[in-house]
RNA sequence: GCGGGUGUAGCUCAAUUGGUUAGAGCGCCAGUUUGUGGUACUGGAGGUCGUGGGUUCAAUUCCCAUCACUCGCC
């Protein structure tokens, strides 16, 4: 399963948990695992510069491959030099199969239901779903395309991201056990066929991560671990429902990660709260993905961490961010949080910020953005100085309560 | 000065032949956002229906007066 050039090394582990170091190398550079990686689902962060991005201390980013297929597709991009080049990244990147939109904007609901919500009143387009592949409408113009395991790494390798991944079933939650087996059978095979194309392709350009599916279901998570074990991926992906609630979630983690193959790098799909992070940390998690720290940005919110909450003398338990359009912060000159040195709170006060927000100003996204971006890669980047110092309990215990 | 029109929530407007706690959108106040269809979703506060009379069991609705704004004509 060695991929030229490409490694993961653990270079510390844990004896109170299973939290650990790892360096994560690429074509395009290390990745000091744990990481956080932001979503750049159309080759963009939404409201940031590539050099923001830098600026901020980002170590990796990730494109979608749902949305690059439809717009502009994967022809363009390979011909304008690859992702790295068509949006000016020259740091790792990852991209995502594309199986988990076709489902989650298809089905209408299933976002919702994966994650235990409901009301959901977008049009359906997935057309079909069989041992071939899924069949679906463009939500741009209508028509229709056909995405199997084989035609998500053709087109993941036009992309050209550093790393890739198996196209899958995304199950929703409210499915029956013997749904979620079969899909998970399903999307078994899917991953073979997905790794038989992936080598086809040059070998030392891209890595491949194997995804583990079976739900909230002991027994099929291990049955996933032990199948995405037996074959050569680099990585693993924890996917499929997570459960209805962060308890559960906690649990199917847990269990999805004890079988795992510790030599290879974890990536937890979707996840990116703050206690989310720190669990998934401790059972061994690698990496993270999530869209929550740049589109909280869009709506207004700032992650901050505790020491926020006590200097306004509120009670921080169950918060992880400030709503800076709260009218409150309307003549607040401060800086979102004093002890952030990113560019954001080294210049625009929070009352300016909320003044932004309500005039509708494009700047208060792209502040609040940044703002987050800085955020994420300090909290991770903290995170691993705990784990090296034996201090992640005392360290968590200054972000979330 | 004469004639017409309009006055209902902060704003733009709805309210069935007069009939129970007068609605919507936006705004405002707050909450939610977890493998991103870029500005979504949920909840909440807010009205002496221009003012004063009158008719009626009952008036935002009908009548009179009055004020304000507005259009047209002398």
């Amino acid at each position: 399963m060695e991929t030229p050039n490409f490694t993961f090394n653990t270079t510390f582990q844990s004896l109170g948990s299973k939290a650990r170091l790892g360096r994560l190398s690429t074509p395009h550079g290390i990745v000091e695992t744990p990481a956080f990686i932001f979503c750049a689902t159309k080759a963009a962060i939404k409201g940031a510069t590539p050099q923001n991005m830098r600026q901020e201390n980002t170590q990796i980013i990730l494109a979608n491959t749902y949305h690059l297929m439809l717009q502009p597709g994967s022809e363009i991009v390979a011909r304008m030099g690859g992702l790295h080049q068509f949006m000016g990244w020259d740091g790792p990147m990852l991209t995502d199969s594309g199986g988990f939109q076709i489902f989650s904007l298809g089905h209408g609901s299933i976002a919702e239901e994966v994650k235990g919500r409901r009301h959901s009143s977008r049009p359906k387009s997935l057309l079909k779903i069989n041992e071939e592949g899924a069949t679906f409408k463009s939500y741009i113009d209508g028509k229709r395309h056909i995405l199997t395991p084989e035609k998500s790494i053709q087109v993941q390798r036009g992309l050209g991201a550093d790393l890739i991944v198996v196209l899958d079933e995304c199950t929703p939650f409210h499915v029956d056990k013997s749904y979620t087996e079969r899909s998970m059978h399903m999307s078994h095979r899917w991953a073979e066929r997905s790794l038989k194309e992936f080598q086809k392709g040059p070998s030392g350009v891209q890595a491949l991560y194997g995804i583990t599916q079976g739900g909230v279901y002991p027994d099929l998570r291990k049955a996933s671990a032990d199948f995405v074990n037996s074959l050569p991926f680099f990585g693993h992906a924890v996917g499929g429902s997570l459960g209805a609630n962060k308890t559960q979630m906690a649990e199917v983690v847990e269990m999805a990660m004890e079988p795992l193959n510790p030599a290879r790098p974890v990536h937890l799909l979707g996840i990116g709260g703050i206690s989310d992070i720190f669990y998934g940390v401790q059972q061994g998690i690698d990496t993270f993905d999530c869209v929550h720290p740049t589109r909280l940005a869009r709506h207004g919110g700032a992650l901050v961490p505790l020491s926020v909450w006590e200097n306004m003398s509120e009670d921080p338990r169950g918060r992880e961010h400030m709503n800076l359009r709260n009218a409150r912060f309307r003549d607040d000159s401060r800086p979102i949080d004093e002890t952030c040195g990113c560019q954001t709170c080294q210049t625009l006060s929070r009352g300016y910020l909320h003044h932004l927000l309500k005039a509708g100003e494009f700047l208060a996204m792209h502040a609040l953005t940044i703002h987050n971006v800085h955020f994420m890669n300090r909290l991770l980047s903290r995170i691993r100085q705990a784990i090296a110092l034996k201090c992640l309990e005392e360290e968590k215990k200054k972000w979330i309560a």
